[in-house]
Parts: C-alpha cells; structure tokens; sequence
DNA sequence: CTGTTAGCGCCTTCAA
DNA sequence: TTGAAGGCGCTAACAG
C-alpha cells in the first residue's frame, strides 16, 4: 500500500557516489564536504528539485516547526487580522502555521487541540472558545489541563481559572474605560452597553468595568440599556431595536465591538435617529469596518502587531525552555471618528 | 539534542505486557485484540492520554492527511469566507489544512510552496497570487510546474498557460453579463467599470467580458469609465473620484469586487451623489459586506459552499488517484440589493 | 490472535 | 572529512 516513491537522500547519495550522511550534511550544513563530492550532491539536489522530508526530519529532531492556531471563526475580522500578524511573526521564526477553525464548536475544539498534539506542534496559540467562558465545564478545562501536558500553550485574550496558562491579553479594561472618558468629556451622562454574550469572559469584563467606571465618573446607567444578544452585526440590530422606543434613552452606547457597532448604526438610523446627532456610538476592535463604515466609527484598538509579536515570541521562549512572564498586557489605545460627538440637546 | 520524553506505543506495550504491534492494533483497529489484553492497552492509553505520534504514522503511510491552501491575503473577506468552507470540507475528509498567507508577496509564496511539499501534504489549494497573474514570469510558472510533479494541486479561480493543472472557477463571466442584464433592465444605458488590477487575469477577464457584453447589448462605454486601481476600498474610493465631475457620467458603475463598490459608493456619497438615485453600484463576491454597508450592495455570489466542496473532492479523488474533470465551473448568481434602480432622470 | 522484524527518510554519534 | 550504523515512533507483513 506503499505510494509515490519520491527522491530521497539515499538516491542522490547513491547517484552522487558518497553516503547518505554525506547528503545529509550538505543538506543541513552541519558539516563541511569537500568541494567536488559537495558540488556533485548540490547538482542532484537541483536536478530532481529535492526536497527533504520534514516528517522524517521531525520525527528524529523532535521538533516539528510547526505551530497550532486554534480560534472561533477567522471570518470575523479581529481573527483575520490577528491570525495574519500571528503568521508574519511565526513565519520570521521559522514556523509554519496550522490554522483551526472551530466553527464555536467544543467538540471540534477539542478535536483540533488532540489533533494538533498528535500531529507534534512545537506550540499552540488559542484564542477565544473555552478560554472566553467564564465558566467553562470541567470537561473543557480537563481537555486544556491535558493539552498543556503535552505542548505549551499560550492564551490570547483568555484564561482559564485553574489552569496554569501563559496569557497575552489587550488591556480591554482600560479600553472601556478611556471610551467612557471620551463620552463623558463630550458631555453624555447617559450611557447603555450592546451586544456581547453574557457567560463569556470578554463580555463579563467589559460590562463589570463599565458599571464600575460608570459608577465612579456618577454617570447614569439604566438596567434597560444593556442588552447582550451576541457578536454579530445582527445582534447589533437587536440590541439597538430595544432603546428606540425609550423615553429615556441614554445618549450614547458603548459596543462589544465593531459589527454591534454597525448593526445599532444601522438599527438607529432606519428609525430616523441621527448617529452620532441624536446618539452616538463606540465600537471595539477597530477593525477595517470601523474605519469606512460610515459615520466612520471610534473603537478601540487592540495594538494588532504587538498582540502578536508578544504572542508569538512567549510561544517560541516556552519551546526553547525559556522562562517566560505569565501574563503580559498590551496597551490599547482609542481611534476617533465620527461616530461620537458633543452632546447639546 | 533530544528533546522531551512523550510516552510511546512501546511504553503502553510494556507496561501492559503486549508487543507494540498489539498496542498498534487496537489503536488502528487494524486486527482485533482479546479482551483481557485490549482493555489494559486502552487503560494506559487513557492513563497517560497517549496521542499516537502522526509524523511516524506519516512517514511510513506515505500519508500526512494535511492539505495546503495557499492565498494572497486572509484579511479579505472573499478569502476567508472560502477558507471556511474549505476547511470545513476537509475536516469532513479527514484533512487539516496548513493556512500559508502569501501576503501578496511572491517569494513567500513560493517559499510556501516548497514548504507544503517538504511538509508532505497530500494536496493543495491554490487561490490567487501567480495563477491570476495574466502574465507570469517564466520563474513562477516553472516553480508551479515543479510543485505539480510532487503534489496534486486545485487552482480555484485561476489558470497558468503551460501549466496542467485541475481548475474549480466561479462563472465570473456570467457574474459580469447578469449583473449589466440587470442594469439594463433598469434602464442603464452608460455604465462604468472601476477597481482591480490590469494583468491580474480575473480583472481582465471580466473587463474583457464586460466590453462585449456591453457591445452585444448596444449599451454605451466610454474610456473615461474605466479605472482599476486595485482591489481595496481606498481602490474604490480613488477610481470613483474620477467619475464625479464628469459631464457625461455614466448612470451605473460595475465594481470589481464588494470593496471596491463601498469604497466607490462612499466617495459618491460624500460629493452628494445619490446612490442609487443619481448613479447605481454593483458589487462581486457577494461578502457580507455587501448585505450590510449602506444601502445594501448588489452583488455577484460565488457559491462559496459548492465552491469549496467541488474543490475539495476533486483534490481528494486526485490524492486517490481517482480521474478527475479538468476543470469545473460553478454558476454564480446575483443577490439584489438596494445599490440599484430604475434611471429615471 | 499475537510477537518479531523490517523499514518509512532523515540525522548524528562513532570510528576510520 | 567521510561512511557505517542505529534510532526517532509507528505500521504491516510474516510467522507462529
């Protein structure tokens, strides 16, 4: 059942009059080769376009070169834009990238994570999932507590409480609240909070730093101005469609992120409201979305390139047995558009 | 220079005093196994969460059951909604799938290649980069056709004269012809045509198709009408400037891609053009993009699940060395939306 | 049904 | 500087 033959090491050994070692080291370098038996292997090599076999390579180097990505979705582009820096940075260390999508699915989650395991990943860098639950089933956190016996992993934007993981994450709680300045700086005292999912971390933060911020800055919040239907920009739609109708409505309404964003933009002005006239919103991710759709809107950037880089450099550190710091912060920092304004009714 | 331990089959096989062979077996399910031994075996490999080590299996099954997909940019939209599904008819099959972002740059590109077949995947996807290139250098195209003696690969969406390889395309020209069907049907009789690449084939297929559409239907073109600065929303933006303080504007204008068309209606709006009311946009690919930006774009679906499974089977039946159809074509079709009206003025 | 053996393709001691 | 030999972890004959 033995396939393709494909040439190896021993052909051009064999053709080029030396050993196998001899192909070997000028393959790898790692030792000198006199200089007609070198040239001769080097002319096989580039006449039959020989590539090595990284399987066999890794299989006896116990080092595969490769890294794991696991995330929810790479259609949302805080994912695309992610995955992206994530490649760049793993790419200029030499590794290659096994990208899985979970479709927000466990089950294929914890497929992947096994899969990416057996298939000797030097490294696996997840995002959102389980590490975004607040509190996740002991069977998800079981799986993770396993997979970290296997491979390092490091979390982005994650944790897992008792599971001892290394962790980048944006500083999304100083992001909340250096929007919450800008609003109240611009005069609204009157702030709701859409979209996100309530059990997922990501949302249970920002919506505790916001009640707390609020609270401080002696903003006004309202039961009724908050509303969690999920991450799309129809959840967005949704959650706008509830603060239409209210008498009271708050002036201003901070977003999970930028598809909510767009959604209650698009929600509010259906219904003849003036974005940011008559409310002005935020968004979060400050994705590409945020730039052109319009108003334009003001979000909050997660430092993309820097994500990564401390990512990706913490991976690489954990595999060379490197001491690494468990949990960096990445600042962020607020792009303005249009979205927001002066508040003068 | 051996690095981490990892328990093994022969370490289960000892430890539950079989042979390796057994331990293999009731891994594979390759032969059956009695009772009291095959429930040690399963024991241990429970106890230790053993994950059989795919390299080794790899290189003796001639095997990876990894596919490559190679693509110039996952951060647009088009792309990551094909990879999805590609990876979710892969999955399905067995595969995983090595994401390689081409970043637009041909030596990574290649790079990649080579790292695909030296990573020994079982097959790759092509999408864009070299093989939309109208005309390609001597140099890829050489690099393509040596990849092809070591690997079965799919081109989705592209082509490369001299280069023999299995072709699944999005009926883009039917696409193009649908779309000024439409407009004429409203009554447009001048129509534009902005975004994309010249060289880059799927531009100049559709301007091509565009022209002689256009001339079938005795529908008026001006040169003027026409400028393809690149695929990007800036794209769209910059190639809508040039039409706005025309005297004689075209009615309507096709867009390259869904980008393009935002880009484009966005610069309309801010010179006060009413769209649709004083000129129509459409669109291509269909992305989400189109449903949502303002007023809904029209736009040319590519089919994305059919697309990707075609893709996939036929990379499949080649790995089997199943016959395969050269080429494969997938009917697209429009999605109207709110970018066009009847031209009443 | 089970153990022994050989080998997938490569790399690296160890001697020469 | 070079070749011979062994082994990375696993699977599939081949005997028994």
């Amino acid at each position: 059942m033995l396939k393709k033959d494909g040439v190896t090491i021993y052909r051009i050994a064999k053709e080029a009059n030396v050993s196998p070692a001899t192909v070997s080291r000028v393959l790898t370098g790692s030792a000198n080769v006199r200089e007609p038996a070198k040239s001769r292997v080097l002319a096989l090599i580039n006449k039959y376009n020989f590539k090595p076999n990284v399987m066999a390579q890794s299989l006896y180097l116990k080092q595969s070169k490769m890294l794991g990505i696991i995330l929810p979705d790479i259609d949302h582009p805080f994912y695309s834009m992610i995955v992206k820096e994530l490649e760049r940075q793993a790419l200029e260390k030499g590794y290659t990238c096994l990208l899985c999508n979970s479709m927000q699915n466990f089950s294929i989650e914890q497929a992947y994570l096994d899969n990416l395991i057996s298939r000797q990943v030097d490294g696996i860098v997840f995002l959102g999932g389980r590490i975004n639950q607040t509190h996740p089933t002991e069977e998800l956190r079981a799986g993770m507590i396993d997979a970290l016996k296997h491979v390092p992993i490091v979390f982005v934007n994650g944790k897992m409480e008792g599971v001892d993981a290394h962790t980048i994450r944006t500083d999304e709680a100083s992001g909340v609240r250096r929007l919450l300045e800008l609003l109240a700086h611009h005069g609204h005292r009157e702030i709701g909070l859409l979209g996100g999912e309530v059990g997922v971390s990501s949302t249970d933060e920002k919506v505790s730093v916001f009640l707390e911020t609020m609270k401080e800055k002696g903003l006004i919040f309202k039961e009724d101005w908050i509303h969690s239907s999920g991450y799309s920009i129809e959840a967005g739609e949704k959650d706008a469609t509830h603060l239409i109708h209210l008498d009271d409505r708050p002036t201003a309404v901070l977003c999970m992120n930028d598809f909510v964003a767009i959604g209650a933009i698009k929600r509010f002005r259906k219904f003849g409201l003036k974005v940011p006239g008559d409310i002005s919103v935020t968004g979060f991710d400050d994705t590409y979305l945020a730039e052109h759709f319009p108003p334009g809107v003001t979000s909050v950037n997660h430092n993309y390139q820097k994500l990564a880089k401390k990512t990706i450099e913490t991976l690489v550190g954990l595999i060379a047995h490197e001491e690494q710091q468990k949990e960096a912060i990445i600042p962020t920092y607020v792009t303005v558009r249009n979205s927001c304004e002066e508040w003068q009714h």
